[in-house]
DNA sequence: GATGAATGAGGATTCATTCAT
DNA sequence: AATGAATGAATCCTCATTCAT
């Protein structure tokens, strides 16, 4: 059926990628704050500046919207990690970086990471989803990381990476879900850190002879630091040399 | 929906424990064919022989059913468990014991598994809920298992048992999301010995009793906790070597 | 989501029966005046006097409510038709009673033989439907005159009693289509006449050229023209016996 | 809808006709494929290597797309029969290949044929439609034929031709829904030579000498009463069994 | 206490058509 | 002349919950 629209329809012509951004921009508000369900397509559309329809031009439906959108907070998160990453030097110091930007991105977005564990995930069709390729990259870095220490000879042997993997991702999942309900806060430094230390140090080749002298001074100088810290000189959060 | 069948439905008058415990099962069983959002009232009061208005004499509403089904689960299993983990001697076999059953249970009731990780959880009035209480309890005794390590001196002093908490079961959770949305399947019995051995050999105390760097370090985190502790300083959450 | 309603609902509580054909009787109307597609639940939903949800309690969609009405129609034409044929004597007055009733349905409900015609037949489930079922015991009629004709030895053996009623009924719709658009209009009982008469000569067994009955009941009809023409007296619907 | 790729469409400038009957070839496709209400102009424009835009500067809208699409099939079938059709010679040759021909075109386009039946014929706008006159031209053909196998004493005289033309036109139609339908099939040729038989069987002057004297008697009855209405007893509008 | 018919707000999605570029 | 992004009206159907009987 035609349109019987009155008035002349007022087009506003732009760049495909710019309307593209600005309706997934738009989706991502309405989601953080409403969630999927109640996220109303009508919503997204004018506070892009668009029409419904036009937004089915560019996606299939609601779904594949907050797929995209979701997708799109995790590439960049990636993106702006893998250099950094790159640099990190010793077991340790890698657990702890992971650890700690998976919470920093949790706690920057916890409404987005919501969307990724509660909407996304237990669907039937993330496996073989872009997102879950994305997600195996980003929590495969773990995976290498203990790889290589058990080959250096650093970590024990017996421990199974991806079993790692879901150690550590698991504890950071199930210990934000406060947080993520919106009940009190947390600070991922530290929370981190208590991660890291408990983690690292259960897969450290037991403190034996051989026990690669790096992680002793680690914990030598954690030990230091919080009888410094108790002696009231200053907040020395992270005795590493971690990047924030 | 084509018009309802001419046979009226019985009026059974029936205690009401007993239309309470057919509206449950009824309401478990659609829950789990269909998760919440797709399981109709309908079927469920068709199911349990009884008509919609019926089921509002008894729960609040749907999401009240879904509550209490889940609770009854979770209550059923708490019971059965209970006297068996009463008689598991050493940490070992305490966390192994906990792992085991909570994957038996994941393995048994996937479905319900599903709807307490994605319904219940992540709503904002969980805390405060029985189910709430009801998990708290549940998960709480693998705290105590490691506080018990603890003061017994076979597990790690500086270990937070909370933190162990949520490694372990956040470890099963991520470790069972696969099996959750139907892909594949798991051996409760392996998976827990993987689990266990992981957590437990990081939970004890120097692996290598004479490693000499090992009491040094073990003994100046000691000294350092006891500083903390004397000076009380600030809310030392974690009077172990994991910095804040 | 739960009904957000400030205001108490008003409930109208009717015998199934009496809501069914009350929501038949709108949907009928409403299908008379617009067509299908034009025809808007919501509309029919208001001159039932019932919400539009309640229609969906009695009917699966639209379309099933289309070929309810339909059928409804169809039954009650049937019905209405049975007794009086049973008792009509005579191939010709037979056909003529086939004929006339069915151009007098289109001729007293032009919408809904058109919605016969164009939405339901056409469609893919035609075939295995009841209406299917229906129309085919009514068009069978003709048949079983044409077979009883041939057995009673007054009609030509060799003509296909299916094809006698394509024959009658597609002549009817084609002739009738210009009326059936809003063109013009015709007088049913005229062109039953017609019809049988050009179908039953068609089918009659003799009148050989040299068969003088022949020539005799030919120069009577002919007489019998040119005197009404002259006389030119007036409409004159049915010269037979045949009952209204 | 997923963004359209990248690769630009190419501008061709093509000759006007060009462009035309690519689109109406495209059309084609479409209609036949999904029929009026299915078929998309997106589709139709991508098909004929156009945008949708083009579409619209030669046709007015879709309705118009589909009638001009009918109307060159429509077209060509005329003129291939038109001087096969010139050579045949004698009623019931004539009227074979009359019915045959139009029996072969539904049979190797029905879907095309639907769209006349159901989309185009019913449409109030379809008297005074260009299609509407290639029709009457095409069924005018029988009425010719009969009008001359009467003038040639060859046909009865009393026979409508108009009527005639619906008979057999009509019963084509019915006898072939369920082809239409895409149920089974049917054989052109045989099915031609059943509708030419009967129809012209009944047509022709004269028949058996053998003719059951009930029919006459019931003819002799229909005259006489004619007569006597005629003399002013009752009204009798039909002069001839054949009015008009 | 039980019944179950009635409520009614709600929202994603479609696609022919337009018109700025 | 060609492009194709943007328009925007329009509507079927769902289903938890209520309440007259």
């Amino acid at each position: 059926m035609p349109p019987r629209s009155a008035a002349k329809r007022q087009v506003n012509r732009l760049p495909p990628e710019r309307r593209i951004s600005d309706i997934m921009a738009a989706a991502k508000e309405v989601f953080v704050e409403k969630g999927y369900n109640d996220a109303l397509i009508t919503d997204i559309a004018l506070r892009a500046g668009v029409v419904e329809g036009s937004i089915y031009r560019f996606f299939a439906n609601k779904r594949e919207l907050l797929v995209k959108v979701v997708e799109h907070w995790f590439e960049e998160m990636l993106r702006d990690d893998a250099e950094q990453f790159a640099a990190v030097r010793g077991s340790w110091n890698q657990i702890r970086f992971i650890v700690y930007t998976h919470l920093t991105s949790i706690h920057r977005d916890p409404a987005l990471s919501r969307l990724m564990f509660q909407e996304i995930r237990p669907a039937p069709d993330y496996r073989g989803s872009h997102l879950f390729e994305l997600n195996r990259a980003y929590t495969h870095r773990l995976v290498d990381v203990v790889k290589a220490g058990i080959a250096a000879g650093e970590l024990r042997p017996e421990a199974s990476p991806s079993l790692v993997r879901d150690l550590v991702f698991g504890c950071i999942e199930h210990r934000t879900w406060a947080f993520l309900r919106g009940e009190g806060n947390f600070d991922p430094a530290e929370m981190a850190d208590a991660i890291t230390n408990l983690v690292h140090h259960g897969l450290m080749l037991g403190s034996e002879p051989n026990s690669p002298m790096e992680s002793v001074i680690t914990r030598l100088e954690a030990a230091a630091a919080r009888l410094e810290a108790t002696t009231g000189i200053a907040s020395a959060k992270t005795p590493s040399s971690f990047p924030r």
